[in-house]
DNA sequence: CCTGACGGTGAGCAAGCGCTTAGGGACCGG
DNA sequence: CCGGTCCCTAAGCGCTTGCTCACCGTCAGG
């Protein structure tokens, strides 16, 4: 471990698969304006500055700005889908496998929830090739969490009357923690997640 | 009944507060504007185009832009209070008043799913001033749903660890039907509120 | 020392933005 | 018929936007 220091934990830093350096400060830049003002109220030289940078010099790592945004969805899509993913493959119940999903898909938007409100509420700004790309994204994410539901009631473990509602209803409140979720707040994201992993199981009729 | 016939459910027209005719249609063509590219991405001509006026006739009956988006915020947000208050101040016991409360917020949400879109999630783009305003509106929200799952405890009728904290998801949830709901979808606005109402239920373990 | 590639800047273009202003037509009381 | 009021439009102002282009410093290879 010699160069760009880690935090000790074994978490890679994030964006480290976007390179050179100068793309990666233009990136968090532009995830950080994103968040805090909107893709549209956004401007180049906003997210310029923000990097330490000339407003030309974003042109030479990004063809256009909504190449930018694209990027940064793409990326935070892939991520959350494999989290996601992981807790939902992993071993055990049903109960289980949706405690541990939700809790990690819910604590990382709280933890990465700049980013999140980009990835999830800045949709519409894409283009219409790149919007199809990342819908496609979506819907599995969907699935991977109607699956585990299904397990559970085919397992007799939940109650579910509406499966399809349901899913519907448990991504809506996962996603929504990055609309609301604020440093300031009192909770941490393992906090928030615990919370809502509670929450679901009462949700499909497993409560504790 | 003269004009402007009436549906025939008893359901006063939307807007109807909002006068002279000019005024309201420019209105309504903000709020469809805004809630299908966001605030920011949509032009003050584009607005007028759809309410077949030319761009300088919005100046007349608003002063800004932003005047628009206040003046659409704070009757959503009157309207939405409103309806949240009728069913949660009614009779019967803590389950049936969070149902009601429910069934009916996600119903509006669902049902005026533009107009709530612009409501909830353009905040950020209202001026300084008029964001504080719309914000207490938000707090007297939470406070109605908090009361009454404080009611449901000490009434013994709710089992709920954390209620500052379940206040909050049971209000996200029931804000984002306004992201995700769509017309041409296979669910009415009674059949998600339905749906929701059920869930909120499992969620503070008054379950059916 | 020269050369070429790479990654950056300063200045600025065309287009589109929110908003203003001068003026016109319909209507109404006298 | 007149004068005033109320809405509305055509034109356009000043500014910002996303993006481009001519140019330049740095540095490795020969």
């Amino acid at each position: 471990m010699s160069a760009a220091e880690e935090t000790g934990g074994g978490e890679e830093q994030p964006w480290g698969e976007v390179s050179p350096d100068a793309a990666r400060r233009l990136l968090i830049a532009a995830v950080e304006a994103f968040a805090e003002r909107g893709y549209h109220a956004t401007t180049t030289r906003d997210i310029a500055g923000r990097a330490g940078m000339s407003p030309a010099a974003l042109y030479i790592h990004y063809k256009t700005k909504e190449e930018l945004l694209h990027r940064i969805s793409r990326i935070g899509h892939d991520k959350a889908l494999a989290i996601l993913r992981t807790a939902a493959d992993g071993e055990g119940t049903a109960a289980e496998r949706l405690t541990a999903a939700v809790r990690s898909f819910v604590g990382w938007h709280a933890a990465h929830h700049t980013t999140a409100r980009v990835v999830q509420y800045e949709l519409d700004a894409l283009g219409a090739e790149h919007r199809t790309e990342i819908v496609a994204l979506r819907r599995k994410t969907d699935e991977a969490v109607r699956d585990i539901i299904n397990d559970g009631v085919r397992a007799g473990e939940f109650d579910v009357p509406d499966v399809p509602g349901t899913t519907l209803a448990v991504l809506s409140l996962c996603i929504d923690v990055a609309r609301w979720f604020n440093v300031a707040g009192r909770r941490t994201p393992d906090e928030v997640g615990a919370l809502y992993a509670d929450l679901v199981l009462r949700m499909v009729g497993a409560g504790t």
